[in-house]
DNA sequence: TGAATAAAGTTGAACTATCAACTAAATAAA
DNA sequence: TTTATTTAGTTGATAGTTCAACTTTATTCA
């Protein structure tokens, strides 16, 4: 313990981000799963945008979670499954899929919100608020860093 | 880009840290990528440890990595792919397996120090040394607040 | 001691991430 | 208008993550 801890202190960035990213994400689908709800953080963080939007293209999604389209695509391809979203072609522009989210979707979507929010809440146990903005103006620092290749 | 800046602002805590960690990911395989060197982040988070200890079992690796055992298991099989490590059978615990660095994983560690040096500059761009150091303890607080259970 | 339990690793399955190569449709340029 | 280029999305391959089930070896404790 005493030992696991002085190694910590010793990790670098990367590695801090990557353990807290595992941590978070297991967190989320563990919560997700004790309330009865299928579904990963990967795919929440794709169902977000597309509530928000209405109708999101994969480019938007890809742009607006910084993933791959790739990944985009595969994340759909299992929310379709799930019977969550469905792909509906762009009328203008035919390379275009539009996503929408079906009845269940949105229902998930609204079972999901309180769980995120206790995740929330368990992930930033005891950090002050100014740190937590500190946090976050870190993190979105980086991604401007990281941005432009 | 206005837009886009708008959406980011609203970006959750978890959202960020996975499109943060994904950036990272990329951008350090990139540069390695870019010296000739052929690694990925998680191979290196598990490199680190093991030229640290001389000969870590996978449990020591799963714990200062917060990786799964699984995944320890996966990765040790790449860099043994590699030539990068060996496992030894230790002899007092049968169960255990000793990861040994080969010379080559001498070498790359080597190699690829420089390379996390420039990766971790590129990502603190213009970020005050002590953001740097709240940012960190916000991560560490976060990995103890989610590490039991 | 002998049986139950715990611990270290591995394997299989489903999902996600990245790269490269590809299709199809839209836009730019000649 | 015809050709070239760009853009949206998919597919295949390889790597990593997680869960559950399994093997093998240690430990606990009755």
């Amino acid at each position: 313990m005493q030992n696991k801890d002085s190694l910590q202190f010793h990790m670098n960035m990367g590695k801090l981000i990557s353990s807290v990213h595992n941590m978070i994400t297991r967190r989320f689908v563990h919560n997700a799963h004790e309330a009865g709800l299928d579904i990963s953080l990967d795919q929440w963080m794709v169902l977000g945008p597309i509530h928000y939007h209405g109708d999101a293209s994969q480019k938007l999604l890809s742009d607006f979670c910084f993933k791959d389209k790739t990944s985009i695509t595969r994340i759909v391809n299992t929310l379709e499954k799930k019977n969550l979203v469905v792909r509906v072609p762009d009328q203008l522009d035919h390379r275009v899929n539009r996503v929408i989210l079906t009845t269940a979707g949105k229902q998930l979507f609204n079972d999901v919100l309180p769980i995120m929010d206790k995740t929330k809440k368990e992930v930033s146990r005891d950090i002050s608020e100014s740190d937590i903005e500190t946090f976050k103006d870190v993190l979105t620092k980086i991604i401007s860093n990281l941005e432009n290749e």
